[in-house]
RNA sequence: UGGGAAAUCGUCCAACGGUAGGACUACGGACUCUGACUCCGUCAAUCCAGGUUCGAAUCCUGGUUUCCCAGCCA
């Protein structure tokens, strides 16, 4: 296979990241190692910006020959839990990535790091200090003056060993005691003057370690010694923790630590027409504009899974809109440019009518008849499926149109147009109800017009149907964009990012009509209705118990994605 | 107003002192039993001002704009 060809799994274009590693592996640092890792707190689930970083490690690890581990940032016990931890891995693992046996807790070196403070406070380079939270941040200064000394900053050592033993025994309460790296309280970089490292939780159950510890590390002090500890090499983050790196450094220099792990940071995804911060998506949950971590308007990686995203293009997306350190702010047409190309390749096609409109075909015959039908029009090895025909059937109301715009190649009354693998009809009369409206369309259809061009005229339209006595009745939820802004947490206009929610971000509708080879579906079935878009059957639709078949009034399809529509378009500029 | 970063088509990413290129979008066309797919074509950018150089997106100087930082969150 000519690889470099192919967009989707072959080139690898360069990034700046993968440019330090060719230089380290050149020089030989780290003996030529590549050591990754994506180190999520399961305080939520993960959303698309994580697929990023996680892409990004394990592909690094993969490509160098190195390995990526998945270790759970598991430092806060008060917004964590099991439940993150494993609904996490599967995320993981579903985007295709193998950690192995290499999985890991920062909760595994609890003992380790605690070693390593009472080094740090051994060394003069840490202090218990007993100023409260609101005092702390007065002696922190601002980010124009100099903080000042803690008035605790130096105790003697034998009185700083003591006093953290008897915080590890829980004779403090929360709050009133932490322990700090004595660094400089006149640094310009304010995560330099005298961070806390550990303070008092007690009470709380840890998902790993159970009641086991009172007191927990912070992240800065954590994260530095838990990637020397398992020998990362690059330790790869968002642009954030930029001015935590002297820190990160500053940790790893005055310890003795086997390894000093390169933290290099990137900027994170930011996608148009959506948030990606796990504060605002838990809110959106909490505040019930969405309904769970999965809806499928989420942007998280189960919500896009439950939506009918693939791993593959989830994948390609992120290949696709490269790693920088520079801000972005990602079209949501990339992504969807991303699952349509997959999905046009990978999923078979069926018919379904949405907004259904009863067609009578008045000359057809009260027999039915079965068609074949390709399941897809570029793929053979799709094969072919039956699809029954009768003399009532119904169509989309928005191929029907009675005072048709300029161009409209659909149904018009005298007109005729293809049914889809079936015949050419021609819309004889409209039927309206009291108030005007189309309720029923009566059209004759040419018989000689089935797998062959109707004779001396050219019918250009062609438009999908069910069989009315066939089809399986269904619930359809089209999904559109969960906010109307394009950047709804920055907009600029003074309101909050709820101010943006889009109202029409979700419409259910209840009496769609399926062809009957769409009852066999199982969740997460994927299929093209014609001329519509991608849906995906949803995962609530579990056969049934007893029967072991799925009722048919069960079925829920959620569209993926529309299909490209320039008609749409057209009309749009109208 | 302290510190840390970033600025290239509408968007995202390349170009690593030597022809500013690709992808997405947009626009135009071909094809079509999906107004899809596919194919062909077009438009479109180096933040600004100086300097170095035969030659600057790239190096230097000075500006501008944007982002991040004052959790006992990560």
């Amino acid at each position: 296979m000519s690889d470099t060809e192919h967009s989707e799994s072959g080139s690898r274009p360069s990034n700046f990241i993968r440019n330090i590693i060719d230089e380290d592996i050149r020089n030989n640092k780290n003996g030529g190692r590549v050591v990754t890792r994506f180190p999520p707190e399961p305080n939520g689930y993960l959303h698309i910006g994580h697929a990023k970083s996680i892409l990004l490690n394990f592909g690094l690890a993969e490509d160098y020959n190195g390995h990526c581990n998945l270790r759970f940032d598991d430092t806060n016990p008060h917004k964590e839990n099991i439940e993150f931890v494993e609904a996490i891995k599967k995320d993981v693992a579903w985007l295709g990535c193998d950690w192995g046996d290499r999985l890991f807790f920062s909760s595994d070196y609890f003992d380790a790091l605690y070693e390593f403070a009472m080094q740090l406070i051994k060394k003069k380079k840490a202090y218990v200090c007993d100023l409260s939270a609101e005092a702390m941040r007065e002696y922190r200064g601002t980010l124009t003056e100099a903080g000042k000394d803690s008035p605790f900053r130096n105790r003697t050592v034998e009185e700083n060993l003591d006093l953290f033993a008897r915080m590890k025994a829980g004779e403090f309460e929360d709050g009133t005691k932490v322990l700090r790296a004595k660094i400089d309280m006149a640094s310009p970089n304010i995560n330099l003057r005298d961070p806390t490292i550990y303070r008092i939780r007690r009470g709380v159950i840890h998902h790993q370690t159970g009641a086991e510890w009172c007191l927990y590390p912070m992240y800065d002090f954590t994260h530095c010694l838990s990637d020397a500890l398992e020998g990362i090499t690059h330790s790869i983050c968002t642009l954030e923790f930029e001015d935590h790196r002297p820190l990160y450094d500053w940790f790893l220099d005055t310890l003795e630590t086997s390894c000093h792990p390169q933290q290099i940071e990137f900027s994170r995804l930011n996608l148009e027409h959506t948030v990606t911060s796990k504060r605002k998506l838990t809110e959106l949950i909490e505040s019930g504009h969405v309904a769970g971590w999965d809806d499928p308007r989420m942007p998280t990686i189960a919500g896009l899974r439950r939506r009918g995203y693939t791993p593959a293009a989830l994948r390609e997306f992120c290949r696709r809109i490269g790693v920088t350190k520079s801000d972005n702010v990602i079209e949501m047409g990339v992504l969807e440019g991303c699952i349509r190309d997959d999905l046009n390749k990978h999923s078979p096609r069926r018919m379904a009518v949405l907004n259904p409109l009863k067609v009578v075909i008045t000359n057809f015959p009260e027999d039915d008849e079965v068609f074949e039908a390709a399941n897809h029009p570029q793929d053979e090895t799709f094969g072919v499926r039956k699809i029954p025909f009768s003399r009532e059937l119904y169509i989309d109301r928005a191929d029907f149109e009675e005072v048709p715009p300029k161009k409209y190649k659909r149904l018009i009354p005298g007109g005729e147009v293809r049914l889809r693998n079936a015949y050419v009809i021609r819309c004889d009369e409209v039927v309206k109800d009291s108030d005007g409206n189309v309720v029923e369309l009566h059209c004759s259809y040419d018989a000689d017009t089935r797998g062959k061009k109707p004779e001396g005229r050219k019918v250009k339209g062609v438009i999908h149907w069910v069989s009315a006595r066939h089809a399986i009745e269904a619930e359809v939820r089209l999904y559109d964009r969960l906010f109307n802004h394009p950047t709804p947490d920055n907009s600029k206009d003074g309101l909050s990012y709820l101010d943006h929610l889009n109202p029409g971000s979700l419409r259910t509708l209840t009496r769609c009509y399926l062809e009957p080879s769409l009852g066999d579906a199982s969740p997460g079935d994927q299929f093209q209705f014609e001329r519509e878009g991608y849906f995906s059957l949803d995962s609530s639709c579990q056969p049934d118990h007893q029967t072991g078949e799925r009722a048919r009034s069960k079925s829920i399809f959620n569209r993926t994605v529309t299909l490209r529509d320039t008609w749409a378009k057209i009309e749009k500029k109208r």
